[in-house]
DNA sequence: AATGTATAGTTGTCTATACCAATTTTCTAA
DNA sequence: TTAGAAAATTGGTATAGACAACTATACATT
């Protein structure tokens, strides 16, 4: 169960075991979990090393502790399932909007300071540059800039570039997409994007910026989008 | 500075302190801190109790490691999950922010076209109004208008919309929210919002629109709430 | 019946120490 | 002068033990 010998961190092991645990559905929402010390001793490990694993979960929302009771499964996540890990056209097309796409660059440049900081490769390290304009239904939504690096991916054609990213990492490149992370902002519309959406410069548009993972936390992709705000509206829906 | 017979935990004195110098401006983003022993050596403490003060900044997000290299302060921008069900207050706690609301009205109206839409009742039927200023901190950080079928809920006494309109739904009426949807666009405040906000006419602000259901698709809640975009990022992780 | 008390078990806090791994800095030899 | 080696520094993991704070329970006292 606990490998000691392993070079995978005790904690991490004991962390992952009960979160396994937990998402078997082992043990349920309100169960009380085994006692700190019942665990240290039972794996032969220290405390401090069992909270460390336990700490991990609380915060991460799947155990809540009470003082003096113990330590219990949390109640169900409350989380996405409809906004998938989706692209641009996959979200197009559950809209019923037909997607399109239309390349505007493509380059192998050096990597600058943030594009590098977000892929975790080294400052000037060879990377893809794509920009393209995405189209629903033939009028403009958004501008994209999305960043691979190229140490990662072997060959990227042209070609490819038109339907999905995420289809072609997937199904070209045989590698599997773990997660991603976006943070979502309003900005307003610089010359360039405007001409690029045919809005008004300053127009309200909404940021995003993507970066997406392979197993492992290896960031296989960077993406700036801007989303014009007037025809794009964000959705999502949370379930508990 | 650091007081050992105070009641209060040593990590808690040493993280609020840290805490109040990256508010105070004294620590700036991507400024480092000092290193887990110099501290420990300076408030004769043992690292590990630094780490925990440490640790806990770091899960809200205000500091960042680098192994080998140190602990620096991160950047400021507040980062909402995006895509959790829950409401104001419990994501400004969970940032260690207090959170805060501010009623600004409370009525009974007829309801519009669009509300009646989104609760599928009526057109006029009655409705709960509730305006409130979101704080963080005591600062404004969002403008916030619910409105909620009469005919669905008793009674809503006044003095429980200060907290979780959530927690006053599951704790005191006893209905379980089941889904929400909700949609998320850039716009520019109105003289209102700017004003409820300020901040300046005009600034770029993020219109989030929910509908909140229980069970059956049974609508009990739709918001339109006003999110500075100067203070707010909104966040979502995705995960296969 | 209500209240107090003792106890065992739980998490919370804290110390002191040790070694590992990643990075930066310093020194050294070519 | 410079490239590489070595040392120093930093955060990461792990141990063992101690006492405090809190909870639930059982039992005794009033």
């Amino acid at each position: 169960m606990i490998n000691k010998e392993s070079p995978i961190p005790i904690y991490y092991q004991l962390q992952e075991h009960l979160k396994t645990k937990i998402e078997n559905g082992e043990l349920k929402s309100g169960d009380p979990i085994p006692s700190e010390r019942e665990m240290a001793e039972k794996y032969e490990i220290s405390r401090m090393t069992v909270r460390q694993a336990v700490n991990n979960l609380v915060n991460e929302g799947l155990l809540t502790r009470s003082k003096g009771r113990g330590t219990f499964v949390a109640d169900k996540k409350i989380e996405q399932p409809l906004m998938k890990l989706t692209g641009f056209s996959e979200d197009m097309k559950r809209r019923g909007i037909e997607p399109g796409s239309k390349l505007i660059s493509f380059d192998v440049i050096k990597a600058s300071k943030k594009v590098s900081k977000h892929l975790n490769i080294n400052e000037g390290d060879s990377v893809y540059q794509i920009s393209r304009l995405r189209l629903g239904d033939g009028d403009p939504m958004a501008y994209e800039v999305s960043y691979l690096p190229e140490k990662r991916i072997t060959k990227i054609p042209e070609d490819n570039i038109r339907g999905s990213l995420y289809s072609f990492i997937e199904e070209c490149l045989g590698l599997k997409i773990e997660r991603a992370i976006q943070t979502l902002e309003p900005s307003f519309a610089t010359a360039l994007e405007s001409d690029m959406l045919t809005i008004e410069k300053g127009s309200p548009v909404l940021l995003l910026e993507r970066t997406t993972f392979l197993h492992d936390d290896v960031p296989i992709e960077y993406v700036k989008s801007i989303y014009r705000g007037d025809r794009y509206k964000f959705i999502a829906e949370m379930r508990r």
